[in-house]
DNA sequence: TCATAAACGAGACGGTACGTCTCGTCTTTAC
DNA sequence: GTAAAGACGAGACGTACCGTCTCGTTTATGA
């Protein structure tokens, strides 16, 4: 029995499709961006694209979890800080903002939302709960002050400064040395 | 003199309508809510809608800020504490989270939001710089802090806990207050 | 108790409005121009149309009732030539054209059609029936036949000729003398 | 090589709706039909109307043309009085008054008045003029004799009797015949 | 080599909502 | 009591998008 009968998938695709993705919905919008765009501008018919993803919410969930894939990610950090600054870096990304409103708004799919946390969220709570030793949910409060407060301030349509995302690490830092101490 | 010429807006219609228009989309989301829902629940014609609000986003939008008007205020706080406790708890209800996700996520009209700011960041960043000594950027980020971070746990379709909310006015009170001194 | 009690009509208005009518359909159509087009080229207000004419439909029968009345009219024509001759040159003008179909063809209300044909077709047939010896019937034919026809070419948006009204009305004329003759 | 890319379109379709609209409009006339009553009566969703046809003026008019090519047609007629009464007949039919009043008075667009004076006058005037040695404009004048009277007949909600149709076939073959030997 | 199986492109289709446009009515103030 | 102004209910219009479907065509594997 072969695993892989019929015609295989073409390679360059889903990259295609989900930078496409990435670029229209980071320029324009979730909602003003179109599967109908998304496909044409990734040279790709729409059939395709529904063949791989099951609706326009999970194709950008999709494309989110691939820009952040981008990133160093959590493991090895050798401090507390680095690790609160990677995410605080990956959070002010406008790419990662527009994509991941548009997945918040589709809100009544709440599987969407529990993947996203599940590949996302937990991982990063999970390595700040062991390797620093705040219990589960002060990470999980540190993981939402940092993108919460990011994704909220990009949303205003206004510029993520510096200091800001300085001043946030800091205070999520202090939040969490706090957290384990008092344990 | 006529300050009124011609037939005067019947007196309940606004109220009825952005009553519904918080129920509706606090029960069933932004998206899933028509106007035509809005408009037949609230027992109006939706042209007489559209006359009011130019459309959908615009109502939502000047619904959320209907409901924030609800709440007392930030006026004649006796305190830093309850200033930002009564923020926390002002971005802990759902039928706001539904309303300004709402808005964030499906408009690219970036005049409503800049409007959403006028009218709620504005007042309480000015109230806090002057009233307790911090400049505007500061308490901007305080505002974002909380608004943000609520509004994202909310958005992941996890409830909000006492704990959260809490833990948040302390961090944000302990911010605050760092400011003012450095300064 | 006065006679004249309350506001009197303004003297212009009915002019007014009939005249805005006629140059509105007669340049857009019937169904391109709007109750509120009429009032606002008038210098009128809506209402005031309303309290004249109970819809758009009576509005415009009313303006072609107008326009027709300029005509001499058939009254006192010494020959039958010169009385169908009349009949055509009134169903040849444009304006009378855009403001018949409009009628004919925006409004099922059949009181409408009735009242036009009582107006304008009756006095027709029943002069041609007892000036000049024809029955009603062949009378009303030869009606249709002019209006019919002319209203038809103008409807195609083709230019009325000289030449089909001549022999339109040579024929009609012919017409009637045989159905003279033959009775 | 494929003739027909994509989902070809289904076989019924263009017949039931046409069949609708002819059904409806002759029912209730072009006014108080809406596109949404034509595509409920015949089980197809208003897009797919709107995919095939560009407006409602433009189906109506399909559905026009539709009707009329089922009746025989001027070809092959053995004489000229058949072919004028064949006209006559078919513009006396209430399903066509109906629907080409319709068209008539969705005016401003030209092009479906254009188009069809091209399908439908153009092969009738051409069968004439060259099979019974008239000119165009006399087969043209014919054919508006014909049509126009029995559609302003039957637009002034008056039934069309038998002895108009005679007497309008024997005057517009005398017509043809007195412009045959006139040239 | 030839059948089977799946991917792909293209586009039709059903359904739902949007925002606009009229018509004709209703409700005020001003004259 | 008429006029002006404009709100209101009702409902059609045509557009946009989503997600599904149905084809014809291509590209692999296995008998």
């Amino acid at each position: 029995m072969s695993r892989t009968a019929g015609r295989p998938r073409r390679a360059g695709i889903s990259r295609a499709v989900l930078d496409a993705a990435v670029e229209l919905v980071a320029r324009d919008g979730y909602r003003a961006t179109s599967l109908d765009d998304i496909a044409r501008a990734s040279g790709v018919a729409k059939t395709t694209v529904y063949r791989r993803w099951e609706s326009k919410g999970a194709l950008v969930a999709a494309a989110l979890l691939d820009r952040l894939g981008d990133l160093p990610g959590v493991t090895g950090e050798s401090d507390l800080r680095a690790t609160v600054a990677w995410l605080a870096g990956a959070a002010s990304r406008p790419d990662v903002h527009a994509l991941l409103l548009g997945v918040l708004a589709e809100t009544t799919d709440s599987e969407l939302r529990s993947e996203l946390r599940a590949q996302v969220r937990a991982p990063f709570v999970a390595a700040l709960a062991q390797g620093w030793g705040v219990d589960a949910e002060s990470a999980a409060t540190a993981f939402d002050l940092v993108v919460g407060t990011l994704l909220f301030r990009s949303a205003g349509s206004e510029p993520v400064e510096r200091r800001l995302v300085t001043d946030l690490t800091d205070l999520v830092v202090g939040y969490l040395v706090d957290q384990r101490r008092g344990t």
